[in-house]
DNA sequence: CGTTATACTGCCGCATGCTT
DNA sequence: AAGCATGCGGCAGTATAACG
């Protein structure tokens, strides 16, 4: 079971608490740490994006970001700079060093959160959608992706397999549940499943396997929720239509 | 090779819910 | 209240695979 969070470490407290907030409200699971020494026992078995302060206690350097990240390959790093002098070397520095961007700490809030979406679009398929087996964060059901069947009920006992979904209603379940309690947007659906095929269809297509996908899963349909205007979310808490 | 079944996609119309 | 987004059911056309 992969659980992916965005952890921000960096020393401005009342930064990381705006960052907190606002990447919260686009539905990610947010950390704030001290220290890279808690990141660093936080990140056990998981898998995240860590938003990184150079100049931190005991990350003083790019080669201490470079140690940290040989020892942990299931984060993807995001260097920032807080202090006002960054120069070419410092940046060039960091990237050598292993982390996949890097950022100032006067950055606009909005051009970030489009980073840290970019990163997510390019590192979640790679997490989620290389699993073969996905369960609920409840346990109730399973997806197999070799076999391509649906377990469902496995929480009450009563283990039900769902096998008649075509292969884009899986795919659309298998994407949803691999980021359970994340909206997914229609057009993230669309990339992840036509490719670059994507533009070449409609969004109503997308609706019209959602909507023969709830039929299917019987009573789990209904945990499939629509965020007016952006797109789908799976989740076991509550059912009926969400506001976005 | 022709037929059949299935999957995929698009379009339409209507109802309902949400936003402004 | 009006406009927009979405859900849902239905229908039709196309592509592809399976089968005789």
């Amino acid at each position: 079971m992969i659980d992916f969070v965005l952890w921000i470490v960096i020393s401005d407290k009342k930064l990381a608490d705006g960052w907190y907030r606002a990447f919260s409200r686009e539905y990610l699971k947010v950390q704030c740490l001290g220290t890279i020494a808690d990141l660093a026992r936080t990140a056990v078995e998981m898998k995240g994006l860590a938003l990184v302060e150079i100049g931190l206690p005991d990350l003083p350097d790019a080669d201490a970001l470079k140690t940290f990240v040989a020892g942990h390959s299931n984060l993807s790093v995001i260097a920032m700079a807080g202090t006002t002098k960054v120069n070419n070397a410092m940046i060039t520095a960091a990237l050598e060093a292993g982390a996949d961007d890097f950022v100032l700490g006067n950055i606009d809030e909005r051009v970030l959160l489009s980073k840290i979406k970019a990163h997510l679009r390019r590192i979640l398929p790679n997490l989620a959608c290389a699993r073969t087996l996905v369960t609920s964060r409840n346990g109730d059901i399973e997806i197999d992706r070799t076999r391509r069947v649906i377990r469902t009920g496995l929480k009450n006992k009563k283990p039900n397999s769902i096998e008649s979904l075509t292969p884009k209603e899986f795919d659309i379940f298998s994407i949803l549940l691999s980021n359970e309690e994340q909206v997914v947007s229609r057009n993230f659906l669309m990339e992840e499943i036509w490719k670059e095929k994507s533009g070449q269809f409609n969004c109503e297509t997308i609706d019209k396997h959602v909507e023969t996908l709830r039929r299917k899963l019987g009573p789990y349909g209904k945990h499939i929720r629509t965020v007016y205007g952006t797109g789908y979310i799976f989740n076991f808490n509550g059912g009926g239509s969400s506001k976005a």
